[in-house]
Parts: C-alpha cells; sequence; structure tokens
DNA sequence: TTTACTGTACCATCTGGACGGTACAGTAAT
DNA sequence: ATTACTGTACCGTCCAGATGGTACAGTAAA
C-alpha cells in the first residue's frame, strides 16, 4: 500500500522533530515540513495532533510486539529479548521517542504503552525460575533506554555495552 | 529566607502543573495560577521558562546530591543508596518529572543532570567488588524510576515493592 | 523625625508570534 | 470517479516576554 509508506515517512519526520527540538516542539507544521507533506497531507493522515501521537505510539508498539513474537525459541525468553534489543537499529532505538512525545502531550496516551510493558513483564518474569531476577534485569535494560531518550546517559558506547553484554550473560542464567 | 521559600512555591507548583497535564502545558500562567502568584511575580523570580526549568533541575540534583552526602557509611554506597531512595516521600518522588519536563522543552537543559548521572555512576561502580553488577541494580533502581515518571509502571505497588527489596538485598552483596 | 531615595517583591495589561485546526479549490495518479 | 494529496488562506487561542506600574521595607542624610 502508498499510503501506509507514506503514514511510515511521517512518523519518521516527527521522531526526527521530537530528537532535534525536543518534545514541546512538535508541531504539524514541523512535521509536514521535515516531511516534505504541506500540513493539509499530515492531517489527511491523522486528523489531529493526538492521533498523531497515537500513530506514533502504536507503530511504536506494534514494532516491539513484532520484535517478541520473532525471539528464538532456543533461547530463554528474557536472553532472547535482550538479544533482539542489542540488534536494534538507531531508528529502531529512536522510535521509542514516541514515549516521550507522548507523556508530554497527555499521559493518558501512553495506556496503550503500559498494557504493552505489562505483557512483557509478565511474560519474562513468568518464563522464569528466578522471575525476581528476570526482572531485574529487565528492569535494567529499561533503565538504558530511558536514559538514552533523555539523552542523559552517563556511560560511555563502550561501557553501556559491557552492561548490556553483561545482562545477556546472566540472562541466560534465568 | 523568605526569598527561597517563595522560590520552592513556584517550584512546587511547577510541579504540579507537569504532573496534572503534562510537560507541553508547563506555562508561566498555568505555573502563576498554581502558586498563587501573577505571571510577572513568577517572571521576576525565573526571568524565563528556560530559567524556570533550570530552577527545577536544580532543585531536583542538589536534593539528590544532598541525600548522596547524607548517605549512611557503615553500609556500602550501592546499598544505602537504595535504601534512602525507598525511603522518599511522594513529593520527593515527584521532583523527578523536572527531567521530563526538561527534555521536553530542550534537551540541551538536561546537561546538569547528564553530569550528576555520571557522578553517580562512577561512584557506585567505583566503590564495589563487582561494578558491574552494582550497575545493574542501580540501572534497575533507574529503570522503575523512569517507569514511574511516565506512569507506565505496569507492576502493583506490592510487586515494586518487592523488587526494590530484592534489589536492597543483592547490593549488600557487592 | 521627617524626607528622600533604593531595592525587593510583586501585579495587570499588552503585543506579537506560534500553533491547532478548518475550508476549499486545484491536481495528478489509479 | 475516487483517492491522495498540495497550497493558500484564514480563525481563534495560547503563550512568552516586555512594560509600566504599585506597595512597602529599609536606610540615611538633613
Amino acid at each position: 500500500m502508498r499510503s501506509n509508506n507514506k503514514k511510515e515517512q511521517i512518523l519518521e519526520a516527527a521522531l526526527q522533530v521530537v530528537e532535534e527540538n525536543g518534545a514541546n516542539h512538535l508541531t504539524i507544521d514541523a512535521v509536514a515540513a521535515y516531511a516534505n507533506f504541506s500540513k493539509g497531507g499530515v492531517l489527511y493522515h491523522f486528523p489531529s495532533k493526538k492521533a498523531l501521537l497515537s500513530g506514533m505510539l502504536d507503530h511504536l508498539i506494534q514494532a516491539n510486539e513484532k520484535r517478541m513474537n520473532a525471539l528464538d525459541n532456543s533461547d530463554n525468553l528474557l536472553s532472547a529479548f535482550l538479544h533482539k534489543e542489542n540488534q536494534m537499529s538507531a531508528a529502531e532505538r529512536r522510535a521509542s521517542l514516541a514515549l516521550l512525545a507522548a507523556a508530554a502531550e497527555d499521559p493518558e496516551l501512553l495506556t496503550p504503552a503500559k498494557d504493552y510493558m505489562k505483557r512483557v513483564v509478565d511474560e519474562i518474569s513468568q518464563s522464569s525460575q528466578k522471575p525476581m531476577e528476570a526482572l531485574t534485569l529487565l528492569l535494567a535494560r529499561e533503565g538504558i533506554r530511558f536514559l538514552d531518550i533523555l539523552e542523559i546517559n552517563p556511560m560511555s558506547t563502550k561501557q553501556t555495552q559491557e552492561v548490556l553484554d553483561q545482562l545477556s550473560q546472566r540472562a541466560q542464567e534465568v
């Protein structure tokens, strides 16, 4: 579908705006400019700013859900999950900015994200013999994600990688 | 000093606005209304919106720094840190919303927060015999903090408390 | 001890720009 | 003929920041 492609272009542009200017400066005008659309064009696909933010969030959640469903079965779930996370591209990582943008506009928009988080937490803790340890590792991974989203991760790329590797390693034993 | 007190009233009101309306709706007018000030009164203390956000962030960092300096020396650092975190009041916890508000307005405002995070990470990993494990526990604690800030923590209060307890317990062995 | 002045702490009002959203006429591909 | 836009024009509202005050406490020279 052509339309789907165009929607993704718009969503991608929206993420760029948030990344470069901060969530407050996510405006329909700015998204249109970044996506090389007219304002009317953006509003054709997303009839309001909230619809756009919901779209960003949906897109993020669906990508994550798809990734979860494609996990390697031979590993334990947490281990496979962390491994897949480590392979994510920069573009996929950036998609998490949707959380920031939605939180800034209206915290209620995050309800689907909370539901998704619940599924992940439940699945991972239920799939483990040591649920608490599994949860700890998952939460550490989320901690890094949020530090990256806010651009306040004080660790070097190398140090971050070491921690990520450590998490993966420990995950094999839970 | 009277003035200091008034400034804190304004900062407290600003946090309330962010909590109730989202970071995008943090306006000087809204802060003035919540603090029972006129707009001019708020601008007298914080001459611009960015100054207000910096003030919020400074306040958060100073409170954290103060807490760090007051840690119990008999424990190991991480253990004492986590213990103190668990004792925080709701108001102290809410102060973390400054991170969200600053990130939404201008990510560069977060530089001092990143510096502070670096000090914490360095101190805690250097004080431990198992730095990687200590870092993991610290990051898990931060993960919970951010889930709470965004109001997407899917765990029940009880479950969260269990994880927090688990972190404290493990911290004693690093 | 009155008078003149200074600095602090505000308040009310205004302006200019940004932004969300609407409306609609036109275009070009399918 | 329908779908998917573009472009322009416009409206109402919100908002940061500037401006020009007021109130008042302190201070210190006359």
